[in-house]
DNA sequence: TATTATACTGTACATATATTCAGTATTTTT
DNA sequence: AAAAATACTGAATATATGTACAGTATAATA
């Protein structure tokens, strides 16, 4: 597979992109209708030079006949961000969080969710959540008592089981004896739900 | 949705086995000529009657303009089969012990994955495999000392961490201080390696 | 019983679309 | 310095393709 241009790689996005939308491949009318080209021929050089490289199929005298040679193409499914558990912060999807992402049908967790979240330490380790694992998370704070929540404690974010005492008494417990439990008082301390773990994902 | 009928079923069959193989939907020609129909029109009426009753959608003058209106529309991906890991016998792809097929990107896993296989037990809880996790299988007998393997003992399958001690001898390793290390004399006793653990979901 | 839906064949045609040819210009490689 | 690749505009065209129209026939529904 040879090295792509900026402008070829636009063009494989434009197709992608046209793709998932509309479940079907653009024509090169539309790639130019997409990209700014005023001609068809500037499409189909390109599709011509992506396709010598590698990235593309064409089926020659179909109409919308392109596939992307992607092994792992997965289309139909979507591309989910892994963001790293930083210490400080909260785990937003703004781009500069966004390790990478995981092309991963929509409906694989069951509940659906929203991004992946990079586990680190062990203070959930009885709970079979080691490190580097990567935690299928939906974004809500619709959480019941025991669910395993992403919580943010002021600019600190931590996954832990949620365990409600009373109206302004919350729990955080960890699954592992070497820590301990945090105790929030929500009139003096401000906690903030990110989401609920819905799944799980680990690989070796 | 209303009901679907069987020659409409065996066109949508046929849209999304030629969408899987291609990359891009079939022309009123392609059906027709996939399902023997010698007008092109009858295709067409059942195209229409597909999207009538909300099966497909069809971009008005565009060539090839179908898509599949499947919420968890995951093609491109593969179905993998789940196993149960049952007490005795081996976890065969046989169709009696598949629970339920997953579908998931073939390159989901890093290294490929054949199957999956449903964990019993606790015996590797220290590395994070819980009851009712999914284990991804890859079935080789390529085995490293630290990988985490599914290994057959006459009638018995167990998850366990591989460990060859010497050329006859071989201890696999649970992951639990409740669990025996089970050591293994190649020359008295015959193990069976079904495979390795590439990685696990675990849905909530 | 009339009507609608299903399930086709067969023909015809407008247009959607791929594709070629003729240019221009810049950058990269040999 | 020549050749090849990149990156386009613009026009022309053969054909791939959707789609309408005219029929025939059977089953389901009102």
């Amino acid at each position: 597979m040879k090295e792509i241009t900026s402008q070829q790689q636009r063009v494989l996005d434009c197709i992608q992109i046209y793709l998932k939308k509309t479940g079907f491949p653009p024509t090169r009318a539309d790639i130019c209708k997409e990209l700014g080209f005023k001609s068809p021929n500037s499409a189909e050089t390109h599709l011509r030079a992506l396709e010598k490289k590698g990235f593309i199929s064409i089926e020659s005298g179909a109409s919308r006949g392109i596939s992307v040679n992607n092994q792992n193409n997965s289309f139909g499914g979507d591309e989910y961000p892994v963001i790293g558990l930083v210490a400080a912060g909260s785990p937003t999807l703004a781009e500069e969080n966004i390790e990478r992402t995981i092309n991963c049908p929509k409906s694989f967790f069951e509940s659906g969710f929203d991004y992946f979240l990079k586990v680190r330490g062990l203070s959930m380790k009885d709970a079979g959540i080691m490190e580097d694992d990567l935690i299928a998370v939906k974004k809500t704070t619709d959480v019941k008592n025991g669910d395993i929540v992403i919580a943010r404690l002021d600019d600190e974010v931590t996954v832990k089981f949620f365990n409600r005492k009373s109206s302004n008494i919350v729990e955080l417990e960890p699954a592992n004896e070497n820590f301990e439990n945090i105790v929030i008082n929500l009139e003096s301390e401000q906690l903030h739900i990110e989401g609920k773990s819905v799944g799980l994902l680990r690989r070796n």
